[in-house]
DNA sequence: TAGATTGTTAATCGATTAACAATC
DNA sequence: TAGATTGTTAATCGATTAACAATC
């Protein structure tokens, strides 16, 4: 694990890749810290400094090559990896989950749904059957799951992780409300929308 | 606005609220800072620091009584306004949220919905029509919607903020992978999905 | 050459952590 | 009283911003 990154930088690194992935289509060969910034609402002090983290991506007096630079932080997100979902948990958000497309754009495919609703197991959602959550393991290995994103209730959401990490899965991706205990080897990111929600209610009320 | 807040404290604030109703619904009648942070994984210094911004909560030697502190911050953050919302773009995800029952326990409530899409104009979501996003104003304002939520493609979401703005919302929370200009009285919070997938994707890739 | 722009070091700012007096 | 725990001030840590030499 490379130490010393923040991760606030590591976040901001998805916002680069999207906008030059738009200077792209438009053709753009090469853009500079300033437009970056411009585009993006992030100083370009900013956005040297991030960079500057990973290596020397620019060239002094001129700027950044927008294709080279997008590959760059493509690699340094890992997407070239092709990462491969399975969704546990197909209620409404699992389900949309299943149908987002901006995720294939980055190398990200759903591979294999689960849950433990027997009335729902069997059926197809976006081209792919519904598995039973109890056989996790086997569905994880036979489609090489990944990733494992948790769209289940609060309260059985650790279950699911647990059952998901002991099939083997590198990394979760987390929207039940709750905090997951999860070995440090394994990633984990919270996908929390009430947060999001009750932060935007917080900034309504003042005032 | 009340100045000199961190979001992170702000963040932090609808965990804190969130644990003390599983508390008060274990009919604890007491919690510390101590037994707050071990819920959480926050230190303790943290959570009276931020607590400590709005008043003082607590009693020394004791703690904190669950359903008091429970009520103050609900009342920071605003829940009791019960904001009303209005989704607009009822693809895939906008009709997960129509449907998603979190909010409403938290004082939200889903009372309208949009779409440009004709063919989906006048269908029902979770028990209500699909509205005409032409008819955006009239909406708006017969439902007396507070908060706009936007699940449409990037490209569109720029004129959906403008025109739920126009239409008279206090607050934006927007799902499109794009940034936003809205004027600064307008509270904006930014749900991108694809940023938390890529940064998992980051720490995945390291080592 | 003059102008533009990066990469990097130094300065500033803000958030977290530590320490502890107050007090139940 | 002794032990527990808050609220708050001081110390530390980390992230952002500013400045500027290098160089295209």
């Amino acid at each position: 694990m490379k130490k010393g990154i923040s991760q606030a930088t590591i976040d901001r690194l998805p916002l680069y890749f999207r906008t030059l992935q738009l200077a792209a289509d438009e053709q753009l060969q090469i853009i500079s810290s300033d437009e970056l910034g411009r585009r993006l609402d992030i100083t370009p002090e900013q956005i040297r400094k991030d960079l500057a983290t990973f290596g020397q991506f620019g060239r002094k007096g001129i700027g950044y090559d927008v294709h080279e630079l997008k590959e760059n932080i493509g690699k340094i997100l890992g997407l070239p990896n092709r990462w491969r979902l399975a969704i546990v948990g197909v209620g409404h958000l699992g389900g949309a989950l299943a149908n987002y497309v901006n995720f294939s754009s980055l190398g990200f495919s759903v591979v294999a749904l689960l849950d433990k609703n027997k009335s729902l197991v069997g059926t197809r959602v976006n081209g792919l059957t519904v598995n039973d959550a109890s056989k996790m393991k086997r569905v994880v290995a036979a489609n090489e799951v990944d990733i494992g994103v948790i769209t289940v209730p609060a309260d059985e959401a650790q279950g699911v992780a647990d059952a998901l990490i002991a099939a083997g899965v590198k990394g979760i991706w987390n929207f039940a409300p709750t905090k997951l205990n999860v070995p440090s080897t394994i990633p984990l990111v919270n996908e929390d929308l009430s947060i999001g929600l009750s932060t935007l209610s917080y900034h309504m009320s003042q005032e």
